[in-house]
DNA sequence: TCCAGTTTTCTAGCATCGCTAGGATTACTA
DNA sequence: TAGTAATCCTAGCGATGCTAGAAAACTGGA
């Protein structure tokens, strides 16, 4: 029976390995060069064997390294709680700014992923909790929930906008600052 | 000689008439669906017929309908601008919910295009004018351009994670309520 | 009107992609 | 050790973007 554990511990050491795998090769060279045919050199094994880890496909093994980019950022953000606004606006563009096709995996090619559903999975929903703690405090009058959804936009946006060049990279900090000053408690 | 200008039309109208089809075929299927293949029936012409008016291939058809994208957003947002920051930003998430692909071929797939260069199109920066007339009277001592960057962030923001279920679909008008009220001007 | 020369267009094919069927190999069971 | 079951690989399918070289159409001067 021990070999039977052994086999199943194995397995889902190669699917990791797999998932990893992806993820270096895309934060590498991007997600259009991590193809069936270079994973699969990568692990040392032949193309089908990824398809019997992720019978999804390519799409899968993204949608799995998606989740494991939900799980980091989320411990990101709670390590940066104390840090109010600034500190946790911080850390979320940090890490799209370290890991960005990772990032780019979890929000613009995630096909798979669904939010605001029954079946999403909690990682994805502890993202938000985290930014809600933040902004709670802050959102007076107004619906906290959906102030954390505008806040969650602005951050999400500065960091697609800021990757496709489309703003002033000389004025990175100076938008950080503008995002926390605006998101602050109202001043009345 | 009126022949060769008649003929220069003619191509000009058939280019018009490739990157009018992508735009077509992208809305009614995705990007995914605008094939090299397709496009040329579509046309009723033959592949290579696209290569001799985009050399970049697809990527540059991709490009042209962005293109034309920046020019329609800019006059509707110039349409919008009595209206303030409410109706630009309405304006503006109307143009993306009515034109998805257009704006994705805008914002997420433009590997080519790129702003805050000095080859930058004036249409690319026609639409930041436009969101600039309407922060400038709003952002009191702070500077105008940054603001713009980061309420266009916002904007953006909003669209895409919405696009991508991450939003709650019912608090749509709210959050735009809230975007108003959050980059109005301050209350101090 | 006919015939070079130029331009335009098409046929055919290359390399690569995601993915899968079917056979071969290995490991487990009795 | 024979039979069964799980595992893995070879080979190939259809489709993609793109391109070389042949074929066709148009041009302008005898």
């Amino acid at each position: 029976m021990t070999q039977r554990q052994r086999r199943v511990r194995d397995r889902t050491e190669r699917a990791q390995r797999i998932v990893t795998a992806a993820r270096e090769l895309a934060e590498a060279e991007g997600w259009d060069a991590v193809t069936t045919r270079r994973l699969a050199a990568l692990i040392e094994y032949s193309q089908p064997v990824l398809y019997s880890h992720f019978p999804g496909g390519k799409d899968a093994i993204m949608a799995a390294a998606a989740l494991e980019g939900f799980a980091e950022l989320a411990t990101a953000l709670a390590r940066a709680r104390d840090g109010g606004l600034a500190g946790i606006a911080g850390a979320y563009i940090e890490f799209a700014v370290a890991k960005p096709a990772l990032y780019d995996a979890m929000f613009t090619l995630a096909s798979e992923l669904r939010f605001a559903q029954d079946d999403t999975p909690e990682v994805m929903k502890a993202n938000f909790a985290e930014l809600l703690a933040v902004i709670e405090p802050v959102a007076g009058t107004q619906d906290a929930g959906v102030l954390t959804e505008v806040f969650w936009s602005t951050l999400h946006g500065l960091v697609t906008l800021d990757r496709g060049h489309r703003l002033s990279p000389a004025h990175r900090d100076e938008r950080l600052a503008l995002v926390v000053e605006r998101f602050g408690p109202r001043g009345d």
